[in-house]
DNA sequence: AAATATATTTCAATATTTCTGAAATTATTG
DNA sequence: CAATAATTTCAGAAATATTGAAATATATTT
């Protein structure tokens, strides 16, 4: 059975024209290699060389040559490949995240982690919690960002990061001018607008607050627009007020046990595939630390 | 280093979703195959199958094996390029013969040949003597079936088989009327057209003879039309006899000594082409017998 | 053309890799 | 949960590959 060893000490030897010279490049005895070429020929039948000095390639060995480089390019290839996507450098990676994180903090992680691994692509999906779960259950995505919830029939989750919660209203309201912490009381008589959070927040005396307020907002932009024009108050994760209007202030919340967690996820069912997994260790190493610096780099503001 | 036999075991046992069947095709034991991908998957640093069970492929698992048949199928191919064209049964083989073999010999002989060796391109081409030899020479051609002549320098030659001259003349002349062989002075007074092969012909008398013709004819049909037409006599080799005119006659010529020896050439410089090899092979062993046995059939009729 | 230098092959010992058979372990199925 | 089937593990055996030294062959120089 020819061997693709074999080829290679072939195509070195017949590249260099000399035993000598590939037996140093190959890091091997000369007489390991004329072994190796001789049992080569005996497979063919005969000569690949016109002399047992190795300048002069037979008309076989031309056509050996030209096959086995090509051979050669196409294994090695194959190999490279193989192992880059073992290694989790390459493949195709589908990501759902809610939009806060996927507006501030994956721009620069994704740009460290495609530096990292040539060959890989990504699709990211920005949408709220419910269908970023949905849509790794479904196999419609292989890794998810989103806040923790019910519904984790056949999801992995692992905790990134927790994010304070924080009140946002005019920065001229009578509340913006109280010290301290925003206690549940303190909001009672506000006007609460409800976002996509909020629905997870199960404060009795918030459900109370809640309970009272006729207005939901999806959508971030929209919603501190809202705040803005005097619609009332909201409460967001420290995330999503990074950027807020000259005129809103965020003051936190003295309820610590409510805060929003936000997870990774990937399928309880399918085994990852390496460059999910590279993934899911790129974001646990980075992604807890680039969330602090965000939230607090802004606070002192 | 991942070993394409590796890659050979994962694909087998990853199909069969057994190691069992596996093991069966590729007559090797189960522990053997076991300890194959045990390693294949140590390098690749995670696991190819679900569980130890071979049912189900991980995601990288699908991954390698998509690979792997790719590589497997060039590989494959690669060798098997590599193999027939060392036994000599593919590549391109120009061949240049003169024209009586060329017509009567080889068609029957390369169908015989070509049927043996699947993707063999075979050019021939035919001219006369000199211009085979030159052919071969000057590397147009690789392979040469011609008569023994002059001009030998890097050429290496080898008989094929002899042909006996024939006179040919009008089968009612007073020539034909003659019984046994024809010697040289019972052609005497004829009008002797002369073509390539007698140039060859050194014998005294027939120098004589030839001294005084005055018509040289090249093409075969155009010198028995011209015999047929009544020009005069000429000489020629067994195998150039076989279609004649009706009204023409072959009669043998008394001198055995001086014959057309048909020759097989090659270059004595170049290694030949496997293929070449495997030609002249099959030229050596089936010309000599096909050449008596169409002209004796000949002389029979 | 002999002498010297260089390259390759050969050979037997050794190192490495691969394979096997039996026992142990782990999954699957009724 | 036992019974069966499949796989892994392990140590020894077999097959392959590699080495170092000597022999042989080929180039270069004088």
């Amino acid at each position: 059975m020819i061997k693709i060893e074999a080829l290679r000490v072939f195509v070195n030897v017949a590249e260099n024209g000399s035993l000598k010279e590939a037996a140093v490049q190959l890091g091997r005895t000369q007489s390991a290699l004329s072994m190796t070429l001789k049992q080569l020929e005996d497979e063919l039948g005969r000569a690949l060389f016109e002399t047992d000095r190795k300048r002069n390639l037979t008309n076989l060995g031309e056509y050996v040559l030209n096959i086995a480089l090509e051979m050669l390019h196409q294994h090695d290839q194959g190999l490279d490949r193989i192992e880059r996507y073992a290694k989790g450098k390459s493949g195709r990676l589908r990501m759902a995240s809610v939009p806060s994180v996927a507006a501030l903090l994956l721009p620069k992680l994704l740009r460290s982690f495609l530096l990292s691994s040539e060959g890989a692509d990504i699709d990211l999906v920005d949408t709220d919690s419910v269908s970023v779960r949905d849509a790794i259950v479904s196999g419609r995505a292989d890794i998810g960002i989103a806040s923790a919830g019910e519904g984790m029939e056949g999801l992995k989750s692992e905790v990134l990061f927790s994010d304070q919660l924080y009140v946002i209203c005019l920065r001229d309201s009578e509340l913006a001018s109280q010290s301290g912490m925003i206690e549940y009381n303190m909001i009672a008589t506000e006007a609460l607008i409800m976002n996509e959070t909020l629905i997870q927040l199960d404060h009795p005396e918030f459900l109370e607050i809640a309970s009272r307020s006729h207005l939901k907002v999806r959508n971030i932009l929209s919603l501190l627009a809202m705040v803005s024009a005097g619609a009332g108050i909201t409460i967001l994760p420290g995330l999503a007020k990074v950027s807020l209007d000259e005129n809103l202030i965020a003051l936190p919340l003295a309820d610590k046990n409510r805060v929003r967690q936000v997870c990774l996820l990937t399928s309880a069912q399918r085994t990852p595939s390496p460059l999910v997994d590279q993934m899911a260790n790129h974001l646990k190493t980075h992604l807890p630390n680039m969330a602090n610096e965000k939230v607090n780099l802004d606070i002192k503001i």
